[in-house]
DNA sequence: TCGATTCATCAAGAAACATTGATCAGTTGT
DNA sequence: ACAACTGATCAATGTTTCTTGATGAATCGA
């Protein structure tokens, strides 16, 4: 049980240090707000941010290694989307963090 | 006006990356997670994450730049908390990145 | 005042990350 | 089949971040 528990928290840390860091970069910020709009392939993104192509590959590759974003190979475009479960659980994992979890002895 | 929207897009996505990297760590988290209990001094938190004093310092000095824990001297100690202000602006940045922001010229 | 305690800061080295240009693979139109 | 296009990957390099041990400032009790 206890082990459970830990084993728990430990995935909980684990997904949001993750998460955390596939977002702690301004280029992938950018590329997020781009998507939340709806899917865009590699070229619509290089021209939207005007940066290089393997640049932005590299972070694409970040984002959905984490597994906020997935994509969809159509013809010679990828489409990349958001991940709206990463996304909830991201939300999810917020309040984790923020919320006490103190196993409360005082009556609440 | 778009300028004044812009700068506050680029506002947003400053304090997005800072808050994000700061998080991106798993002592860092774990920080997080012991305050979430009410102030710590730095020893109790060497004590709790079993962890040099220096290491530690280190941690809590990228949280506080962040903005995401105060500290607070009395004595020889020094007590850390996190920031309820810094923890909704983060929460509310999440829902700005889950959002969509189309300036919809469809009806909503 | 002296020694012990708490904590920040610094410097050096190690590790992780980001950027760039080049190359390669798959797709499409001719 | 060929040329043009989209995008991934690789290698080399530069940059940032993390860790460690050492030093120093402030506080406290004896």
């Amino acid at each position: 049980m206890y082990v459970l528990m830990a084993t728990a928290v430990a995935r909980d840390r684990d997904k949001a240090v993750r998460f955390f860091h596939a977002l702690s970069d301004e280029t992938r910020i950018r590329i997020m707000e781009r998507l939340r709009d709806g899917e865009q392939c590699v070229c619509d993104l290089t021209e939207a941010l005007k940066t290089g192509q393997s640049r932005l590959s590299f972070h694409l590759r970040v984002l959905k290694d984490a597994g906020l974003v997935t994509d969809r190979p159509e013809g010679r475009w990828i489409y990349y989307s958001l991940n709206p479960n990463a996304l909830r659980e991201l939300e999810d994992l917020v309040s984790w963090l923020t919320e006490s979890h103190a196993a409360s002895v005082r009556r609440c």
